[in-house]
DNA sequence: CTATTCACG
DNA sequence: ACGTACGTGAATAGT
């Protein structure tokens, strides 16, 4: 089938613009930042291959949609100045490489790119649009799909009806619908005002499309139903308005957009001039090696076993030899493929376009995948059930860059990956924790390796091993890393049952609670203002009610909880704008934001990422379950729609004082170490001490005070943060700080040891042998080197404590499978650890995440997991405090 | 995309 | 002389 490529140009220059701020001129002045972004996207759609091509663009003055709607697309910014004259100049490099140009008056790019598309799907061609734009989703079809760039132009997705199905839970045509409701505030599209994404996405899942909707407001209770009755004139506007026209007036055939390769090179000279001389360069190379018998792309992407390792700093482990290389692309291919993988002890495998497997023995196979549109191959599902065998036998043991990332990509195939030998992204994450490679051809450069897939993986795997065991991390890695991939994996899979219409009536009560805080503020104020504008509220009330500012930003006052918790007896209108924020924040980020990602099992699941932080701790993304509110009342309530799930029981435990336990164990420091052993309330016993007071008589204050000073401590102490925490003076912060110190000696020369150890040793390490480089201690820069210096102090510390956890993890893990309980782990944060358990077995499961994170034994344990538990033995009490309930809520 | 703010350990 | 506590992620506004 032929295909036509359909690039929304606006859309792309804008992106390619802000992506790339570098001041850059061709010789006569012409700026070409934007030029630069847009051919390097050009050249890759150029390799696709297309046997049509096409660029839109909006044309100056208005469009159709203002005479129903003068409001339409009203107070968007100007075209910068230094991007206009870029425009033309694109268009007349584009008609010059044989890629069609078109504009039509009072229509937008998004138009003609709907008509082109649907001119080819009647013709029997496929179009990929190329887009910055999500309004072209809603012309995706089997024939049509969207390449939507993101984060500038570096990346993008393509989108056909099932990733759209995916995404958004919508076809095609209902993304209009969405709009209608939503609105969207770059268009100046006004939807219904009050309903967002989730609502809107939640009422087209119940209502079908936008007039179902509108039917149906009826049934919607409360404000909802007044909003739906009293907007939907408003969103049947928004919808003609969002409607993409798929019959605009073009004079433009597709015939007229037939392009040819070998006709780009008109367009050299033009590139040369407009400075985009390495851009021109790979087009020709593009174009030659298309000339007639020429099969080089194919060539291209096979690693070449010729190709000599570059000298790095890694010697020792040679290039990888290949055998032999066969593209598989048949059924044939990937069967005899499959039994020759099943039989092997070890192999490579990465998949990006295609899938590559190395094997042992030198055999490479390039598995061609259908995944896009315009690249035809095998159907993942039945690559992956031809593999699922040999993918799910731990004896074949797998290296990959990426393994949990694979075993989802598995999962969503219906096969498993057992037997994960190696990870690359963890191991770079352990040599390499403050700048881990985010793809595997990042670190196949970064460390000097010039294969490619699987090959690169196979080479990359030896190197990064014998890296670890120089820097003593084999246990770390082998004991704790490595098996945690598949134990976070499990824990993703498994999400936390979240109770949605408990969550939903939280969110009603505080909305009405919001409104009416408003309303008064605006009163106060004399006027309607955005509340959680920093800039207008700033206004509000510094130059308008004429409160004194305490701080600034960069730009312009600094209206954060400090600052109008000092304004609070000031002005009531303070308190209110207090109470906004803190409902308004707990409603966006854990009410609606929450509500989205819940499954339709009921189910949220969060990402769990191993290698984001520079201490070794774990982080939580999409949605964030590591920062669900605990420390008010009413945030607290969040944690009841957490539940278990049906005729389970939510068990939980968390570690008491961890890092102030380890850091007795790093210094060996007498009075904590004491503390410790003999239990009780550490902050009030070192009250007591600083205080110099007996331990009844230690008041809340010196207590609150102790433990701000805990805590600096454990940060890596400075006079100025402990009197910012306090609101004391820098002076009384530092009297603290010295009667610590002279009291707790075996801490103050911890600190100074990590610091110079630091130095010496150019890193920061844990308990585990994890490291973190410290290239702040040599800088010039006071701030600099004494933040280096807080590093140094901070992370043993808690990266010691997130060993700890981690190692418990997977200890729990192994242990409920070992013992065939059904209880999952299902999430960390930091110090915790939450269980799903059968509400049969809760006894046996408490008692053995006690004993897991106690570092206690149990039976049946791998010897590296052992190993790992031996590092991680302290010489003070460790204390897991275990609760049980059917919320989180109740695990407290 | 950056800045500000704020949720957690 | 300099001016932050350590580690994260997300929502919103505004460029």
């Amino acid at each position: 089938m032929k295909k036509l490529i359909a690039i929304d140009g606006n859309s792309l220059m804008f992106r390619a613009y802000y992506a790339i701020q570098t001041a850059m001129t061709s010789r006569d002045g012409l700026p070409t930042n934007a030029l630069h972004g847009f051919t390097a996207m050009l050249l890759k759609l150029i390799a696709m291959r297309p046997d049509y091509m096409l660029a839109a663009f909006d044309m100056h003055g208005g469009t159709f949609r203002h005479a129903t709607y003068p409001e339409y697309k009203a107070g968007r910014r100007e075209t910068p100045e230094d991007l206009r004259p870029q425009i033309p100049a694109l268009q007349d490099l584009l008609r010059r490489m044989g890629v069609a140009v078109c504009e039509c008056y009072k229509y937008e790019a998004d138009d003609i790119l709907g008509t082109v598309s649907r001119m080819a799907e009647e013709q029997g061609v496929e179009t990929l649009i190329v887009t910055g734009d999500r309004d072209a989703l809603q012309l995706v079809s089997d024939r049509t799909h969207v390449l939507l760039t993101k984060k500038g132009i570096t990346e993008t997705v393509e989108f056909d009806e099932a990733k759209l199905m995916e995404e958004h839970g919508l076809t095609p045509a209902r993304m209009i619908d969405l709009k209608a409701l939503m609105g969207d505030s770059s268009d100046n599209i006004p939807g219904i005002k009050g309903v967002g994404e989730k609502t809107a996405k939640a009422l087209l899942q119940k209502y079908g499309d936008l007039e179902g909707v509108l039917a149906n407001a009826e049934n919607e209770k409360g404000a909802l139903k007044t909003k739906l009755m009293n907007g939907a004139e408003s969103a049947r506007m928004s919808y003609e308005i969002g409607t993409i026209c798929r019959r605009a007036p073009i004079d433009l055939t597709l015939d007229d957009c037939a392009f040819d390769i070998s006709r780009t090179e008109a367009a050299l000279p033009l590139m040369a001039k407009l400075g985009l001389k390495s851009n021109a360069a790979r087009l020709k190379a593009l174009a030659d090696a298309d000339g007639p018998g020429a099969d080089a792309h194919t060539a291209a992407s096979a690693p070449s076993p010729e190709a000599e390792a570059p000298t790095g700093l890694y010697d020792g482990a040679p290039a990888i030899e290949i055998k032999q290389t066969f593209t598989v692309a048949d059924r044939d291919a990937l069967a005899s493929a499959a039994s020759v993988i099943a039989s092997e002890k070890l192999v490579a495998l990465h998949v990006d376009d295609d899938l590559t497997v190395l094997t042992e023995g030198g055999f490479y196979f390039i598995i061609k995948t259908g995944g896009s549109l315009l690249e035809p191959g095998l159907d993942p599902d039945e690559i992956f059930t031809a593999l699922a065998p040999a993918l799910a036998d731990p004896a074949v043991r797998k290296a990959v860059f990426d393994g949990k990332a694979l075993m989802h990509l598995l999962q969503s195939h219906g096969a498993e990956l057992r037997g994960l030998e190696f990870d690359l992204t963890v191991a770079d994450y352990l040599l390499n924790a403050l700048n881990p490679a985010k793809s595997l051809t990042s670190l196949a450069e970064a460390v000097g390796v010039a294969e490619t897939g699987a090959a690169a993986v196979m080479r990359l795997y030896r190197i990064l091993e014998r890296e670890l065991e120089q820097k003593q991390m084999t246990v770390l890695y082998r004991g704790v890393e490595l098996p945690l991939v598949r134990v976070l994996f499990d824990m993703e899979r498994e999400g936390f049952a979240v109770d949605s219409d408990a969550l939903r009536e939280l969110g009603r009560g505080w909305g009405a609670r919001i409104d009416e805080l408003a309303s008064y503020i605006h009163t106060l104020a004399g006027h309607s203002f955005n509340i959680l504008s920093p800039r207008q509220l700033g206004a509000v009330l510094f130059d308008e009610l004429g409160l004194p500012p305490q701080k600034k930003t960069k730009t312009g006052y600094s209206t954060d909880s400090d600052v109008l918790e000092n304004l609070r007896p000031m002005n009531p209108i303070v308190d209110a704008v207090i109470e906004y924020r803190f409902l308004t924040k707990l409603r966006s980020t854990f009410i609606d934001a929450m509500l989205q990602k819940v499954g339709p099992d009921g189910r949220i699941r969060t990402t769990f990422n191993q290698n984001v932080t520079a201490t070794g701790r774990i982080s939580s993304a999409e949605p964030n379950l590591q920062n669900i509110p605990v420390r008010t009342p009413q945030g607290r309530e969040i944690r009841k729609a957490f539940i278990a799930s049906p005729g389970c029981t939510l068990v939980g435990a968390d570690y008491s004082q961890i890092e102030l336990r380890v850091l007795a164990h790093l210094s060996g420091d007498d009075a904590l170490s004491s503390a410790f052993v003999s239990g009780g309330d550490i902050h009030a016993r070192t009250a007591s001490e600083v205080f110099g007071v007996p331990i009844g008589e230690v008041t809340k204050d010196m207590r609150s005070a102790a433990k701000a000073v805990n805590f600096g401590i454990v940060y890596g102490i400075s006079e100025f943060g402990l009197a910012n925490q306090l609101g004391v003076t820098r002076k009384t912060a530092g009297e603290y700080i010295k009667k610590y110190l002279a009291r707790c000696t075996g801490v103050r020369d911890y600190m100074a040891r990590s610091v110079s150890l630091g130095r010496e040793r150019g890193y920061a390490v844990t308990l585990t042998g994890r490291r973190r480089d410290l290239p702040e201690l040599k800088s010039g820069n006071f701030n600099t080197r004494s933040f280096g210096e807080r590093v140094a102090m901070n992370m043993p510390v808690q990266g010691s404590a997130a060993d700890l956890i981690k190692l418990a993890m997977v200890r729990v893990h192994d242990a409920l499978e070992r013992e065939g309980l059904r209880a999952k782990l299902v999430l960390q944060i930091h110090d915790e650890l939450i269980i799903d358990c059968p509400e049969c077995e809760k006894n046996k499961v408490a008692e053995l995440l006690h004993k897991c994170m106690m570092g206690d034994p149990v039976a049946g344990e791998l010897p590296q997991t052992t190993a790992a538990g031996e590092m991680l033995r302290l010489n003070v009490p460790l204390v897991a405090d275990v609760a049980e309930g059917r919320s989180w809520f109740d695990t407290k």
